[in-house]
DNA sequence: ATTATTAAATGGATCACCCATTCAATGGAA
DNA sequence: TTCCATTGAATGGGTGATCCATTTAATAAT
């Protein structure tokens, strides 16, 4: 249904060469790669430099559908054997670029028949992962991220304010009513689970999906340090619910003074609580475990 | 050097098992997949489901291994030889894995002897992929995006006030002269190469990485819409690097009000700029061409 | 000493299979 | 007829063997 060749414009000579023996050329001094050099007897189109890899070239290509429109999401691309053939690569290194697109969110692998390689639509967590590995990496810093956090949450408000629908208020306020729940059956890492939620929905309310995107990838880290804070010491943020109340009162009234005072002195006292011991804010207590494709 | 032993728990009964025939109970009910049913006579510890695919197994492997602090970047993994042996797995699949993560900027790979698997540093543009993407799928508008780009600048602008230095200011001055010297000669897109390269020393003189990587990554496509028009054309903002160089001296004084305002009169005149001719602002101007691992 | 050659290590790629899952078509039993 | 079990084909998941290309160090030739 959709073509992709690709004309691989290889390093090898052919498919399949015939073994061109090593040391075919006793005394040949030229240092240029003998490419396809001696193939063809007067090809004046030297091609140039091509290490680029084919898994490359192919997650190329299909973005580049992607982006022309030819492909959108909910398509399925042809089956890994046909792909492969129309592309003139191998089933393996096909499936390379395929792995990595799915790894990116762009595609999802289904298996049996009427499976196929399908266009994914609307996965808006991507970043996370992005925001995981720069911090395992050491590129940014726990410091760096909940200074970020602080200022992002900033706008989210001011946002979220401005934008807030009444649905958005009502998903809060029903968000709240378990979080009180949990409180009262003393369940502290469902209020985490609550909190991790609340920052989602208020992200959601700003009714900017770029927003949200980056207030939920700031967020999801900070939850997991919050989640270990709690889990190890068995302490929970005191009148929680009662504060979320109260900002939502503000958010409701469209008063983005009061709801960012609220917000930011709770931020303030929640990084007091984080940083009562320090270790706890450590990397590996919130990295380790559950690192998978991308769950949570 | 790194131990990363994977013990699959694989659905197969055993690598190169002998072709158990297709058709060998002729009569068999249970539809329980056979798994290594037959194999051992009373094995009771029947292994839970295991659709997890190898690849994501390994992936996971090794970001745990960096979450934890056991690789660093600079490391090295095992050779693709031994370290498929070490998990368990073929190279194929091993280097499905090794792709992706190469993909997500977490590794880097390298020929020859000498060569091997590098974990990778301070890749600061993941983000613009995963941006792009979202884009190209439909998951984000183009015009979520500049509304984004432009409370994210104010954001900047803020934090740029309260932290340039020095060098960022006099990085900042040095693009204004490129800036004008392109004028000069009339070198245009040249000269959207050095507002490329303006917002970029800006995000970074927020002195906040995630800050920056943000800003980075809703400011990259932005400029693919500028380089389209301009390319196509031809004209170009008037008064440009003077216009920067007011904004850069309400920078040095530290005069947030001016700075945010000039910003925002700046980024209006571009956007009235852009929208001129409607179309321009397609997604497919600006994402089409260029689409590679992540150049730029 | 300098320079060319060789050899080994390692990622890049291919081929030819086989397994596991899924689902539609088929066919027999109630 | 209706329903359920069986079958078989399509398709992704995975393996192992083998070769190519690049890079670097060791070695030989000048």
């Amino acid at each position: 249904m959709i073509h992709l060749i690709i004309h691989r414009m290889s390093t090898k000579s052919s498919p399949r060469a015939p073994a061109r023996p090593r040391s075919s050329s006793p005394n040949r001094r030229d240092r240029v790669p003998d490419h396809r050099a001696a193939g063809t007897p007067a090809a004046p189109t030297f091609r140039p430099i091509h290490t680029r890899r084919a898994f490359e070239e192919i997650c190329e290509r299909i973005r580049e559908q992607l982006a022309l429109g030819i492909l959108k999401p909910g398509d399925k691309l042809p089956p890994e054997r046909d792909l492969a053939q129309q592309l003139g690569v191998s089933r393996n290194v096909l499936r390379e670029a395929l792995r990595s697109l799915e790894m990116a969110g762009v595609l999802r692998l289904q298996k049996g028949v009427k499976g196929g390689a399908f266009i994914q639509e609307g996965d808006t967590s991507r970043m996370n992962g992005v925001m995981r590995d720069m911090l395992s990496l050491g590129t940014i810093s726990v410091r760096e991220l909940s200074e970020a956090r602080v200022h992002v949450l900033d706008l989210v408000v001011r946002l979220a304010c401005a934008n807030a629908r009444k649905a958005d208020l009502d998903a809060l306020e029903a968000n709240i009513r378990r979080t009180e729940d949990a409180t009262r059956e003393g369940r502290l890492l469902d209020r985490v689970e609550c909190s991790r939620e609340f920052y989602k929905l208020l992200a959601a309310s700003t009714g900017n999906k770029v927003i949200a995107m980056i207030m939920d990838s700031v967020t999801e880290i900070h939850m997991r340090f919050v989640y270990a804070k709690v889990s190890s010491s068995g302490v929970a943020m005191a009148r929680l619910a009662e504060k979320r109340r109260q900002f939502l009162a503000a958010l409701g009234e469209r008063n983005v003074a009061t709801a960012t005072r609220l917000m930011r002195s709770h931020l303030e006292s929640v990084q007091r609580m984080l940083e009562q011991d320090p270790g706890a804010m450590s990397l590996h207590v919130a990295l380790a475990e559950v690192q998978p494709g991308m769950r949570r």
